[in-house]
DNA sequence: TAGTGGTCTAGACCACCAT
DNA sequence: TGGTGGTCTAGACCACTAT
């Protein structure tokens, strides 16, 4: 009932980061200098690091080595980054204010703006009818120090937002996409966050440069005006090791 | 420029998963079918294999086979689980409730009630000194058709639950931990609720039955009484694939 | 017992990174 | 250039599941 060879060479190995002998950036032994030490083949030693990758444990970097992930403070995001006095008080939109706290630098980049058909999930909570009625989509990127964190793409019905900014990136200026949202008659009131979580596609790892062993947070966010109505949804993609969510909320009877 | 072969068979597998051809609960062809349909050795198809597993896309099974995952209904949760109408409008839990709405079998099992130093972690939320006042400490265990879904950690001052049922397990009953508090003069009234994602522990993967590929949900819960005091906080660990949150707010100014 | 995945060996070549 | 991880081969034995 003893362990296999690679499972009791990454349990040395997790000892080894969870007693503080090896912390965040340092640099595991190679895999051939494992499998030489330990007696075993490569590949098992390979396996040993694999186990461990799996865990969110250490990264392997291709021609460099093996490296201890760092446990990162995590970007904080609730429901108070909506809020009006935030939006007026710092000019910046919670994105950029939350990524400055932690003293890094924050950019964001809206990729593209389109006129589509939603798709099922979008119309439902938008309220509309996809065969009838097409959505504006925002795709924006959000950096940390030019490190991808987030993915955000927002749908709005046409027929709220067609003539105004928030369909046309040349007239949006630099504020928050809410405030433009409020010129145009809605105010944002109240929220709807799902929240789930998943491995990343393959396309997902790629574009937000996600190691292995590091989970997404998807959040299906939707934003309702003063009336109630629902006028955009966002879904969100967030690397899980660096960005969380922060929600303060009354227990309703 | 053409990607490896294990990449190549990953990618046709894939393919069918997509397009239908193979559905939830299928078996794929074993690894050694599938090395001599590609020409590779066994090794390499299972490499294909767990390039699938690690997208969270299927699960293998010692001496059965790989199977498709099933994309299930999430098990959604929000505030409102902690709403006093809930608990008694139906006399369930929500955990109960939610898992009743899908036409499966919840169970859950208070597996020790402990009284502990608390970590720092839980000591700040409670805002108490871990030097000097101790907790109780109820941990919770939720199943659904006997499958383990969730493992929830409550944390009480001792202060506050002294001498009440909520420390003692047979004097508890069958009802709400919250109708409990209710009675010592805590009735919840704002909770806060820090979600993460990571990929489980391997004492977690274990004990919760978790497939390769899939994250865990972490949400600490703070509970609040009437007065503003933090009364309760509950560390729960949630398998991503069955599990969900769903949080209506409104925006504060 | 036959078939499955889990693990391992002892090599090999390639792609990437730093020097 | 030498060292790293990434991938692959062609075997082998073990542990588990089903019949």
């Amino acid at each position: 009932m003893t362990a296999p060879p690679s499972r009791q060479i990454a349990r040395e190995l997790r000892g080894q980061i969870d007693r503080g002998e090896l912390v965040a950036g340092d640099k595991l032994p190679s895999e051939r200098v494992l499998a030489e030490r330990y007696g075993v083949a490569r590949n098992t030693a390979r396996e040993a690091i694999r186990l461990l990758a799996d865990q969110g444990l250490v990264t392997a970097e291709h021609g460099r080595g093996v490296f201890v992930r760092g446990k990162h403070r995590l970007l904080r995001f609730g429901a108070e980054r909506y809020a009006r006095t935030l939006r007026e008080s710092t000019g910046l939109s919670p994105f950029r204010a939350e990524v400055e706290r932690q003293g890094r630098v924050p950019s964001v980049n809206c990729v593209s703006i389109e006129r589509v058909t939603p798709s099922a999930e979008i119309a439902e909570r938008l309220l509309i009818d996809s065969d009838v009625e097409t959505v504006v989509r925002r795709e924006n990127w959000y950096f940390a120090d030019d490190e991808p964190m987030q993915v955000g793409v927002t749908y709005s019905p046409w027929s709220i937002v067609e003539g105004t900014p928030v369909a046309d990136s040349a007239k949006m200026g630099k504020g928050s996409l809410y405030a433009r949202f409020e010129e145009v008659g809605h105010a944002i009131t109240t929220i709807r966050e799902e929240v789930s979580a998943r491995m990343p596609t393959p396309e997902e790892a790629h574009g937000l440069k996600i190691p292995d062993g590091v989970p997404v947070l998807e959040v299906v966010h939707t934003g309702c005006d003063q009336d109630g109505v629902p006028f955009e949804v966002t879904v969100f993609v967030m690397r899980a090791d660096y960005n969380g969510l922060d929600y303060k909320m009354p227990v309703e009877d």
